[in-house]
DNA sequence: CTGAAAGCGCTTACAG
DNA sequence: CTGAAAGCGCTTACAG
């Protein structure tokens, strides 16, 4: 096996790349939708008044059989489309839901967008995504904007302090889901959220690892939404109060596993450290790369939990040990709520939301016993 | 360490989820948008003509400086905002891309989305997806059309059946560019789109393993777009064929980890393998993890390479030898050109796309002796 | 069951 | 430099 580097030299090499461009019959300079037939050009050639049309295409049942057929065929040999912008403007209503989120690559925000996207599609509705690119306050303010000028319905992804700063500023009026780390308290006033219980599920994993007879669990986290303490760490150490541990200092690893790594690093030099729970599954590929290159056996020495179940950490080498969050769940439960709002079909009802569940593989198992620990000091 | 299942036994475990919703001031029923001011109310407030406040927010030079100050004013005062609808269906352009994609997680699908979004964010277009379930040709048509009715422009990714359907279902005169693998002939008639050279990243990364000692390289494929040979899959040929090595038959893999499992318990029955490249990232997780449980070190008796160099590959163990390509640069591109196509602003020029590199890392080394290999038999 | 009118909030020529 | 008119493609009352 090669060197310890994690990232040995890289052999850069030739290859092509193309791109292709032609101008071929692409429209018209500037305006940018086809200028197909008209609710008018149905009427005409249907021998109706365009409102007949119009009741038609709307599903109204007031309208005589024959001239629907006649109606329903003139549409179908235009080939007419109604424009959906000109229904959102003389409707007021739009039809599409705009996804406010600082990411759309880690594993929780992925499958919660997925999750949005599923319902929205069902439900004939569009999908937007805006990312929230900067925390800063006016730079929130200004997408959080441009996304309301859509016009349609906004879902907002608070993991973060971005996500948290955009549902503040949503314009009261607008209808608008949050879906936030566990309330200890409402947070965006008077407006419908969802949440995973993350709190719990950082209990139930830690236990997991105090059960297994370590004297503690480290921490490694991930960025918190807010100045409180995230759901997540209230957990951790809520268990290892109950259990009579100590509560080892938090290490704030980021998002992704090049921060767990350097997290790693630093856990893997204390022998003590038997125990570490990650605030994510990329954290802990990187915490376990760490604890490889320094030699401590993983669940030997040490056991590494994480957090979110990705798609890939029951095949890592030793699978991982983790708890599974529904997020996609959680995407079509915001997306029916605000589906509900919108419509003002339901009393805006809560929706089932699965549980957390604590998904015991390979990369967790009991401390080495006394002697070995010794030895290694 | 536990056994060798890949799934132990999940303790499922009690937790708990919250949502919460409340019907506060959200708006009128059906009413999505806000009714907010419109252009009269700011010309009634700074009295002049409603043309003159169009002027001023289409930044039109003549206008007097004094009116202008007015008219900001105004606009400042009453928290004016032009609604994107109205100037939608008024100028017949929306400043909007929708990008049809199949799937919106994996790995390299995931990272064209983000390159199109950061281009479609510095450009002040909004952006849509629409997420191609089926790639049953009337459920393909049925979701190009309902994208084509948003009115903005196009980006197809058409790495897979369902995506290749959909760029052929976009109406003429729409704009529309198509992120597309590495085209033998132009794929969709006479229409802008990028691609990468996947062709010769598969032949680099093949020629690579060949070069390290090995008689041949298996290969487990990604689905592919079409009927024809599939560019990478080509590739690994061509390098095969140069070496005067003989082909061994294609496994398909599918996307995900569980597909490289399932390829890979195949190929660690057969001795006679000890090189494996894999069409992504993900199957050369899954086929490593089937290695593993077979009893096969990885690199010391099979080598392994992936494609697309995943974000979590680089800490691996063993770290993953695999072909890197940027992603989100052919996002960029496929945005830059369609904002080329829509404003023609440029005469739809070439964009400079970064090439395909070769990442060695720990997967990849040397085959076991010979003795070695005939022992193990 | 069906038509004629007014309007959604803007832009685009056309006048002055 | 600025106003008055017509219209984008539809819906929503209002008439009959």
């Amino acid at each position: 096996m090669g060197g310890g580097a994690v990232k040995p030299g890289k052999k850069g090499t030739q290859g092509e790349t193309g791109e292709q461009g032609r101008t071929g019959e692409q429209g018209k300079p500037g305006k940018t939708g086809k200028s197909g037939p008209s609710i008018r050009d149905v009427a005409a050639a249907a021998d109706v008044s365009y409102q007949t049309v119009s009741r038609v295409i709307n599903g109204h049942p007031s309208v005589k059989g024959s001239t629907r057929e006649r109606v329903l065929a003139a549409i179908d040999e235009l080939g007419f489309r109604r424009s959906a912008t000109a229904l959102a403007l003389a409707s007021g209503r739009s039809r599409s839901v705009t996804v406010l989120t600082a990411n759309t690559t880690h594993y929780g925000y992925a499958a919660i967008l997925q999750g949005i996207e599923e319902e929205a599609r069902r439900s004939a509705y569009s999908l937007g995504i805006a990312v929230l690119e900067s925390a800063d306050e006016s730079a929130v303010r200004a997408v959080v904007q441009r996304a309301a000028d859509t016009g349609g319905g906004l879902v907002v992804i608070a993991y973060d302090p971005a996500g948290v700063g955009a549902l503040r500023a949503v314009p009261a009026g607008l209808p608008v889901v949050g879906v936030v780390e566990t309330p200890a308290t409402p947070p965006g006033g008077d407006r419908p959220w969802v949440w995973t219980d993350d709190r719990a599920a950082a209990h139930e994993a830690t236990r997991h690892l105090l059960a297994l007879g370590h004297e503690t669990v480290h921490y490694v986290a991930i960025p918190s939404s807010t100045r409180r303490t995230a759901p997540r760490t209230a957990g951790w150490r809520a268990a290892l109060r109950e259990a009579g541990a100590s509560a080892p200092r938090v290490i704030q690893g980021g998002w992704g596993p090049a921060g767990g790594y350097a997290a790693g690093r630093r856990l893997a030099g204390d022998p003590a450290v038997t125990a570490i729970l990650c605030g994510n599954d990329d954290l802990a590929l990187g915490v376990i790369r760490a604890l490889h290159e320094a030699g401590r056996a993983v669940p030997g020495e040490v056991s590494v939990a994480g957090f979110d179940d990705a798609p890939g950490s029951a095949y890592l080498t030793p699978s991982l040990t983790s708890v599974r969050l529904d997020f996609a769940g959680l995407g079509r439960a915001a997306f029916g709520l605000l589906h509900d709002v919108v419509e003002q079909s339901a009393r805006v009802a809560p929706h089932p939301v699965s549980v957390p569940e604590l998904i015991v593989r390979e990369s967790s198992g009991p401390p080495p016993a006394r002697e070995d620990a010794r030895r290694s000091r």
